[in-house]
DNA sequence: CTTGTTTGCACAATCGATGGTGCAAGAACT
DNA sequence: AGTTCTTGCACCATCGATTGTGCAAACAAG
């Protein structure tokens, strides 16, 4: 209220202010005032009076001059989910840690679109871009590279620079070798009333198809090639994959690999149009960790993916002096159903 | 890969490469060369210049000459929650749609940091900022004002700028109102059987807490104060007040209303504590949309604030002349138990 | 052939911060 | 007193794009 109206001070005026030279104000503001030897009560002087103008430095003049902006870019498929969100929340928790300021943005799973999103961010001169979830991390990559950004592949590998995934295969095994054996107590499972559902040609589908084959073959001895229905990540397409099943077979598997949340909504969807079937047979396996689904009236088990530990192992490797194109895998966790993990939100202090 | 390593073309070099001045080209590609009365080969052979050498505007070079920066900010609370990440993915499609660059940032409902985190937008000299659920808007506010920033809140009114927020109130009429018919049928809830957890003194739940206290009294009677326990939105501040109660009654309230999925959480985390409990008889109200939670075991019933309505109208009303400060209200949905609704993800195109 | 007009563009200042270089005044030393 | 350091800072170019202004050349009018 103060000044309101008046525009933001500038390293000119408090030079006026105190009589010192704007490179002199600029070296007090940033901290190279020792290095040019400036007098202590100088400094001391104008810092006082940045205090009482309020003055910050603006960072496009400062980003312009020095080409970096402080600014580190996450490019996410889509904000609206709980992996994606917590990679969001962990992701800026870093960054601000390290005092820089986080921008995430989301580019929907088009490649067209991650490409552009990149371009975008890089007109803002970002210092650092991680890449999660891309659909194509390698296109992202020649934006990237062309600009002299560095970067880094999450969740979905590249094969240019680093990337820090999750073990899909492995959750892919635990998950489906998890389902397997909760029928084992009761009427053990056949090959075909086990089915997966969604996810599309990724590295991380085909992963946990490939963990899901192997262990059905080991433990139940057969898999059926139309026990693998890759029907995208959209919740409707998976809808109507169920939807087709229920038309054909008159019932649901009794076992059902869902391949992320997002599928598993198309799941709830299917559940909603049948709300006389009370599915109390039916296991679910979900790749992909959400606290209410844990809690469903059928058993969830589900896969938590280290969203920390991706975080911390990328931010590591991206600091690395020339990081090869090689991929760390990070282990994820099995859920069992009726479990509420804490997550990033447990961080964050509740002020009453 | 063609020219990697070298930086990026300015308009500089395409003056080079096309004979003619800085201006001439900056003018070309920015669109105001018509009114330069540039002639249109000069034009059209500028542009194939800048297509040939993948030429992209330095933003903070032109932000830092126009004072705007492309930038839209939104401020949250946080990420990892439907509600808010659902607010995310919608503001960011609406700011793309008007050629901007949107930048989620989240402030962990601590004001201090809402208020730094402002300043930090305002250093990169964002065009307008949305302040989402923060604790403080008017801090926030006075920060905006310094720097003539446009601003807007939603979700949690300030008084100084234009407000955009649920309806709270009738929300927290329709959720109560829901509960208590849920009974009807069956055994009618008593007034010290349905009790309210979460939430703090913030204007949200305080009108909720209103709205539930006045159709209490309606049609309960009665509204005794113990059956109000505001305990912050911490997951874990949720779960002990849940424990205390069980402690104390050797069972939970039939009816329940939460006001948050961050308070849900809570509620989970408690019954993953007490697996023997079947919880038969319990009805929740939540303040919140979540899928999987509308799939509960126990009936669940849910408000889903209108995010695409809030962020429209909030667009609308930052665009006005001179905004007032009052409170636009947008009114919520009840949701039925087992519905799963569509969301913004929808809206995406899942290629295969 | 001279005097406007229009066309098409170049010049140069500017936004705010940074950092290399230079230089005066004082201290230290011979 | 004269020379050499050191201290303490000012000056100025620079980052890349925008924009007000000026001015030749081309053209039209008289």
């Amino acid at each position: 209220m103060a000044n309101s109206g008046k525009k933001k001070a500038t390293i000119y005026d408090l030079s006026v202010l105190s009589g010192s030279s704007p490179s002199t104000v600029s070296a007090v503001l940033n901290g190279t005032w020792q290095k040019r030897r400036i007098k202590e009560s100088t400094a001391e002087f104008i810092r006082s009076l940045a205090e009482t103008h309020q003055y910050t430095a603006n960072r496009q003049a400062r980003g312009l001059r020095s080409s970096r902006s402080g600014l580190i870019g996450l490019l996410l498929p889509i904000h609206d989910n709980r992996y994606f969100s917590s990679m969001a929340q962990t992701f800026e928790a870093h960054v601000r840690s390290k005092g820089q300021c986080p921008i995430v943005v989301s580019a929907s799973r088009d490649p067209k679109e991650e490409r552009k999103t990149a371009e975008t961010l890089i007109s803002y001169s970002i210092d650092e871009l991680f890449i999660c979830g891309a659909t194509d991390p390698d296109g992202v990559h020649e934006v990237c590279e062309a600009a002299g950004l560095k970067h880094i592949n999450i969740d979905l590998p590249g094969t240019k620079v680093p990337s820090v995934i999750s073990d899909n295969y492995e959750g892919g095994r635990m998950l489906t070798e998890a389902i397997i054996r909760h029928f084992q107590a009761t009427r053990p499972l056949e090959p075909h009333e086990l089915y997966l559902f969604g996810g599309r040609n990724d590295h991380a589908s085909r992963e946990r198809i490939r963990g899901f084959r192997a262990v059905k073959n080991e433990l139940l001895g057969a898999d059926p090639d139309e026990c693998i229905q890759p029907t995208g990540y959209a919740p409707n397409n998976a809808r109507l994959a169920f939807e087709a099943f229920y038309e054909k077979h008159g019932k649901l598997p009794r076992g059902l690999f869902v391949n992320s949340s997002i599928n598993f909504e198309g799941l709830l969807r299917f559940m909603a149009g049948h709300p006389h079937e009370n599915f109390a047979d039916l296991v679910v396996g979900c790749y992909d960790y959400d606290p209410f689904a844990s809690f469903l009236p059928f058993p969830v088990i589900m896969i938590r993916q280290d969203v920390e530990g991706m975080i911390t192992k990328a931010f590591d490797v991206i600091e690395e002096a020339r990081p090869q194109p090689c991929i760390h895998l990070i282990q994820p966790e099995l859920v069992q159903p009726r479990t509420a993990l804490t997550g990033p939100l447990d961080a964050l202090k509740d002020i009453e």
